[in-house]
DNA sequence: CTGAAAGCGCTTACAG
DNA sequence: CTGAAAGCGCTTACAG
């Protein structure tokens, strides 16, 4: 591999004069400038980014931890944050941590070792201690949340409005004519299931619909395997059900396919909306209604708040922490009437 | 952040003594050995990665360049490098080239002046030329290919036999009685598009079905839309079309779509194998007949081909570059009698 | 068993 | 406009 030593020696002139005249210092002269210039490409000089990262002390490199890539919301979101980051010349080193705190906590601390400039992270359902992350925090390296935040760990975070999106959602099952609507929750840790739930509820509430704790099914896996189980529950459980609002499209995708093949029609007899706008869902029959999640402005906009920490860090400009709510949609289609 | 001086500073011993101990040279007392970690333990000592880089030359991170993330076959392979990846202690900077030759020119370029110890790669649809590739050689950095493989650069790959999976495909349309077969095609560059046609067209002419150019499709972007747009045109062109094998399933989902508006009987008037099995053609109606691809597989092997590259080179062995094919199945569903 | 010293390849404050 | 020198934080061959 090429060196400035080389090129210097190849000149007949100093290293400092090399660095300076590759890195347009103004106290080069033009001459000297356009030689070295040359003389680099030719020997197809590449800086050592070993050297450069331990004399700059950053690398150019951010951390990216994430439930599970291959899922339709994540993917976009990876997308997203990838894309901005060439933009602005960093690179981008992702983990999955499915959905294990055990595994979520090993990967912080990888990426500490690594001394990548910042890290985004999307908790894992498993996640209910916070200290790996404030570890993050007190080794002065840049953390946005984005998706499945923790409220109580000081970063700033991009997230929807959850609680809004599902009050909307089952609002428009009510408003469709709805009297008993069940809801598949996510687990108990995830914030946003948590308050997609609450918004579920809210709902209920401002529409004097009773509350009834048995309409609510608690999932874990949520796949489609568990949203089949949980439709062949569900009808057995409630006769009278008419309308359920589901927590995630897949499992809502999974309960089409059991309501599909027990006869039940869809959407007269039973009306249903999924959450997140997976591309699946506009495929599928019925096609699904549900809560539109912007996957790729999420990590476009992840980024873009780690980015702006990170140059203010250098600038050591006081950080204030930032909390960006991004817009959904309810996307309406053949699985409401 | 503390440093190896620190802790000899500490302790009041030299900082080889600290750095042999941490890395248990045999040549440390033990009674040293515990004193030095228990200090650095306490003092929460993270090894500077960015000087240890510049000692050892390698970086422990590969780079990863693919054609488009959100996508059910790329991103199971990503998943199945980064956790191949992970155990054997080697971090994953991904990069997507969205099908552009350029930018898979550029993203090579930053792979290579971040100096990672390995790369894998999956051409884009518009790669042509292959500079960009030999110059990974010539940098000495492992290279390994898969899915999307260019044959006359020199490397290890991970492919599927493509052709005799088309092959399959197509034989099994002719055997449930298919006549006039037609084909949507992938663009001309890639290997697999080429492969997969040729796969159909060895089948016809095995069967002693004539070939006949005007039903075979020749797509670009391979998305739903285009699915729908020539599945459309399929249906004006020829009207005694009773099989289609379709590229890849996001295609035929598209194509299903179309059919499935016009009134067309699937599989009854129409018989349709797709390629891939994206999850997603096993809930749509009627679900997909499909290759299956294993994504996740493919993407350990390739990582496993990577690794062993990587040791190899630091024992000097030779290098012998390998082919790996991995097995495909014909998965039958309902958009075949 | 311990440590002084060289060196990986840069960047940059400083002197001239 | 040019360059000598220090230093980033490690690893390791070598001496004792």
């Amino acid at each position: 591999m090429v060196t400035l030593k080389q090129i210097a020696e190849e000149l007949g002139i100093s290293i400092t004069t090399v660095s300076k005249a590759l890195k347009d210092y103004p106290d080069v002269s033009k001459k000297t400038r356009k030689l070295v210039r040359e003389t680099a490409s030719l020997l197809n000089y590449k800086p050592n980014a070993f050297a450069v990262n331990l004399r700059t002390k950053e690398s150019k490199t951010i951390g990216l931890i994430i439930p599970e890539i291959v899922h339709h919301f994540f993917s976009s979101v990876i997308k997203g944050i990838i894309s901005q980051a060439e933009k602005k010349g960093y690179l981008v080193i992702t983990l999955q941590s499915n959905e294990s705190y055990e595994l979520e906590k090993k990967q912080i601390d990888l990426l500490l070792n690594k001394r990548v400039d910042g890290i985004l992270i999307s908790l894992a359902n498993g996640t209910g201690d916070f200290k790996h992350l404030t570890e993050v925090a007190e080794n002065d390296v840049p953390l946005v949340m984005f998706d499945k935040i923790a409220k109580v760990v000081k970063c700033s975070k991009v997230i929807i409005d959850d609680r809004k999106a599902a009050y909307k959602a089952t609002e428009y099952l009510i408003k469709i004519g709805c009297k008993r609507i069940a809801h598949f929750r996510g687990p108990l840790l995830p914030q946003n299931s948590i308050d997609r739930f609450l918004g579920y509820k809210e709902a209920l509430a401002n529409y004097n619909i009773a509350y009834d704790s048995s309409l609510v099914y608690l999932l874990d896996k949520m796949s489609f395997e568990e949203g089949k189980f949980f439709a062949k529950k569900l009808i057995e459980d409630h006769k009278d059900v008419d309308g359920v609002f589901i927590n995630t499209d897949l499992v809502a995708i999974g309960a089409i396919a059991e309501f599909n093949n027990q006869g039940i029609q869809i959407p007269e007899a039973l009306n249903i909306v999924g959450f997140s706008n997976w591309f699946m869902s506009s495929v599928i029959s019925p096609s699904l209604t549900t809560v539109d999640q912007p996957g790729f402005e999420m990590g476009k906009k992840a980024f873009k708040l780690l980015y702006k920490e990170i140059k203010d860090r250098k600038k050591n400009k006081t950080i204030t922490f930032k909390k960006v709510v991004l817009d959904t949609d309810l996307i309406l289609r053949d699985s409401t009437k």
